[in-house]
DNA sequence: CAAAGGTCCTGCTCGC
DNA sequence: TGCGAGCAGGACCTTT
């Protein structure tokens, strides 16, 4: 589900509340995520102040003095902050609770998503260590994403979801990249030229940081971490809007399978050159 | 029944 | 023919 916008956003709305905050405990009510929860967290964790609360791709990393938290959201996660006395509800998988009496609540229930620890620089972990530069970084430009595309015979909706090429970027802004860019998804890397590489990076970029602003795309069940939906959905120009007029040209939209996943894309707008 | 926002892992194919 | 890299598909799980 939360795709970088979403992530930054949760990041975002849980500093004010555990930043600088005690970890009086952590609960697990089901340690079976994509990993099993490891059950020296709590242990770790208890009586820490969670020093820096950051994001790198879609991990959310709570550091303390100790160790890093290291947290994945999976496609159906969500984060939030509630008041620790809040019954629990279903999917309701970890809490970390902490001293102010507020809690960090997961609740996850495709439980894709992740809860790991780790004693050393969490930019280390393997999860994080191979990861491609962040979307939003100067790393990230058009020199680098050409290069990245020579040769490739992957579809280049593909290759920029890899997060071997760029980090953040899932099936809903790819699609709207691509939209933007005038790129087919199912065209091959290779065909992409240098001037749609610069498009493409720009585009990224700029849906990216509009998502941020407007607090994540909420589909279904992504909720900020106060529990509010976020709104970057009533922008969305092409993502599920299969048979509904292109923004530009008013063909109608279609998508393909790429990878199990749906496409998005304007066939007028988007042609394979 | 199919599909849903992620991503690791396996097995296939292609080119050297 | 054999090998490795690169690529696509399967798997994980629950809900609608």
């Amino acid at each position: 589900m939360p795709e970088l916008p979403e992530v930054e956003t949760v990041c975002r709305g849980i500093r004010p509340f555990a930043l600088g905050e005690k970890i009086d405990k952590i609960i697990v009510r089901n340690k079976n995520l994509r990993w099993p929860v490891p059950k020296l967290i709590k242990t770790k964790a208890k009586n820490q102040t969670i020093k820096r609360i950051a994001r790198r791709a879609k991990y959310i990393l709570l550091e303390l003095a100790n160790g890093t938290i290291i947290i994945h959201l999976g496609m159906s996660g969500t984060l939030k902050i509630v008041n620790a006395k809040t019954p629990a509800i279903k999917h309701d998988h970890i809490d970390i609770v902490l001293a102010n009496d507020r809690c960090l609540r997961l609740n996850d229930p495709r439980r894709f998503g992740c809860v790991l620890w780790t004693d050393d620089d969490p930019y280390r972990h393997e999860l994080l260590c191979d990861l491609a530069p962040e979307p939003l970084a100067a790393k990230f430009n058009t020199a680098y994403l050409h290069k990245r595309l020579q040769g490739r015979k992957a579809l280049i909706k593909n290759v920029i979801m890899d997060n071997k090429t760029v980090v953040g970027v899932g099936n809903i802004y790819a699609s709207e990249s691509l939209f933007l860019s005038r790129i087919n998804p199912g065209l091959t890397a290779n065909k992409i030229s240098r001037d749609q590489a610069r498009s493409l990076v720009k585009n990224i970029k700029k849906v990216l940081r509009a998502s941020i602003k407007s607090g994540g795309t909420t589909l279904k069940d992504f909720a900020q971490a106060d529990g509010r939906p976020g709104y970057f959905a009533q922008k969305l120009l092409v993502y599920s809007k299969e048979g509904e007029p292109c923004p530009v040209c008013e063909t109608m939209i279609e998508h393909m399978q790429i990878g199990q996943r749906a496409s998005y894309y304007c066939p007028r707008c988007q042609n394979m050159s």
